[in-house]
DNA sequence: ATAAAGTATAAACCATACTTCATACTTTGT
DNA sequence: ACAAAGTATGAAGTATGGTTTATACTTTAT
């Protein structure tokens, strides 16, 4: 599929889309041989990455983590153990993140309280 | 307390305390009449206040968002309906936070699965 | 066939959240 | 007393994650 429709089926906005492709966190094909333009083609596959980043980024992480992990995820050339640790300190730091949610989330209901009573 | 001991008290560089301050975060007393000098005085409260910001920010809260739930919180003009509503509604972002964290997570422990069976 | 719409690339621009710098005054240690 | 360290303020600089603009080529619709 062309850029426009990898930006309607993923909601990306195709600048940003070209924005990721550029910061290296996936890549379209152009097929010289083929085609006359240099249009890029994207396939379903790169849909699925785009989703993964979306989730990456509204659970907080940056785009160089996401490149990380990315890269480590299909670099061919590293261990099964190196991969492993490298996503299960990801899964380390989502565990933190959501302690420090909770640890937010239970100040905030606390102050409903203090409001209720007309404390603050 | 002055900004260096704040600063030590909270782990926050003084550029950046000084930064938030500017932002309106929190606001520091110069007592005029007393004091020679316009060094400002921070009490515990603003302590307290800056645990709370550093817990928002980790949670992914802009300063602007953190602006506008402390200028709610302290905000003596607010009714008590309008403060409870501005506080749930952080409430509902940070659960939905939450569930997008477990979602990434999910992913990734489904990864690791795949890294062990050969797979990617 | 030709105007409108889509695509690619590079560069400039923007907002957020800081950090660094320059300047000037105040306090503290010896 | 006076150098070193602390404080305040304003302005400039930086990094991240984009968005916008300009230019040029390609495809599509009429």
């Amino acid at each position: 599929m062309l850029i426009n429709e990898l930006s309607k089926r993923t909601g990306v906005p195709i600048p940003t889309l070209r924005y990721y492709e550029n910061y290296g966190l996936f890549k379209g094909m152009t097929d010289g041989k083929i085609k006359t333009n240099n249009y890029k083609d994207y396939d379903e596959s790169i849909v699925e990455k785009i989703e993964m980043i979306k989730g990456a980024k509204e659970a907080g992480f940056t785009l160089s983590e996401i490149k990380n992990l990315i890269d480590s995820w299909f670099n061919k050339r590293l261990s099964k153990e190196k991969k492993i640790t490298v996503v299960y300190s990801k899964i380390t730091e989502i565990d933190n993140k959501i302690r420090q949610l909770n640890k937010v989330r239970k100040l905030l209901s606390e102050c409903i309280v203090d409001i209720e009573k007309g404390n603050c």
